[in-house]
DNA sequence: CCTGTATGAATGAAAG
DNA sequence: CTTTCATTCATACAGG
């Protein structure tokens, strides 16, 4: 991975001037890598054991363990239904393109590459790539493009060209000094936000926090 | 792996404790728990992969996966409390702006002159303005126009059509302020067939892959 | 606690 | 390309 360059984020919304950061120790640091480096693990394994199970189905292996494990580990919970709702006569909603995960990585990782202008030739090229991780069009592909690459400028662009409005009493104002217990955190004490809607790094990350740079999608790898 | 925050210290009360802390910024934060929840979801998927695969298993199998998944939720934990107890810094990322009082009543007086383009140079002056009243920024102005807009429209839409209700069996599922508890449809990003193009995918739809294809996660894990 | 709702934010698509 | 719209996601809060 590489976020190391992230310097001086400041800001991403409600913060005019003071800066948010997290803190962590080394410990926690290594920690949440062995946490990585579990998940890691465990992927590999499964998908280990899917092959092999794919091979040869009779292959009497006992996953039910894997799914107890799992379970334990899944945090969030929902699963998606199957398509159509109950009633059968929706699934007219939904007509908007959404990127699955692994086109999001191959779109990031193009984007990342520099090129500014995808040209006709270049869409094309990669909706076809695309397609073979879900449906897509050369259309949602361009749309893609164009609205990464205006909101990303857009983002750098906010940056205070400096610090001169360094404010005096911001940030405390902040109403409620909520400090709610914490949200984000499920109630198994994993932080991940919710198992639904993975996107790898969006790196975009949002509101005008600017960072034109690299969003490569690869997951870190905790060596 | 090395984010190693540069300037922009905030340090929290760097002098006694800890002389040196892992910084990170919100951006990094989610980043972090993005690929984590990405980890999540492909344990998830590649459990249901294989309840498909497998139908009915006994279990007595390697302990070894079990453990593995209970340390990850272990480690969550102990990453969670850690995080929490140290820097005493909000661990929630992104926590979105609230309006104080005054700000609204600015907001809505300035929404009510009609301007219905609140242009950037507008955004800008609007700011400033709220910024005497509380944090905020650019983006929270821009986003709540938006939002204003879009919502008062929807209103009036909903509210008038009660004359004429062309069509007869329409009613509930039109849009309703019902604020449609979502999760109909598959949140995992995976986007739902055209209308016109749903013929496979019916029994193993959400359980994995959205595409057709060998789902081999493989790809999804760069080395 | 859990659930429903209002609303801030993200983002695909389209208009200009 | 830039701006706007529409829809959806996520979260802060109020009620049970």
């Amino acid at each position: 991975m590489e976020w190391e360059k992230e310097e001086e984020e400041q800001q991403s919304q409600q913060n005019n001037g003071m800066v948010y950061v997290k803190v962590m120790t080394d410990e926690q640091m290594e920690l949440l890598q062995k946490q990585i480096a579990v998940y890691t693990t465990i992927c590999e394994q499964l998908v280990e054991m899917h092959k092999n199970v794919s091979a040869q189905q009779d292959l009497s292996g006992p996953l039910s363990f894997f799914h107890l494990a799992m379970l334990g580990v899944k945090l969030g919970n929902l699963y998606c239904d199957s398509v159509m709702t109950s009633a059968g006569n929706k699934m007219t909603s939904r007509q908007r393109w959404t990127p699955t995960t692994a086109q999001l990585q191959i779109l990031e990782r193009i984007f990342d590459e520099g090129i500014g202008t995808p040209s006709k030739q270049k869409i094309k090229e990669v909706t076809n790539e695309l397609m073979q991780h879900g449906q897509i069009s050369e259309t949602n592909v361009y749309n893609w493009f164009q609205n990464r690459r205006a909101r990303s400028k857009r983002k750098q662009m906010v940056t205070p060209p400096n610090s001169a409005e360094s404010e005096v009493e911001t940030e405390d104002d902040f109403p409620k000094e909520k400090k709610t217990n914490s949200e984000n955190i499920n109630s198994n004490g994993i932080m991940v936000p919710r198992p639904d809607e993975i996107c790898f790094q969006s790196s975009e990350i949002n509101s005008l926090s600017q960072d034109p740079r690299p969003h490569t999608a690869a997951i870190m790898f905790p060596s």
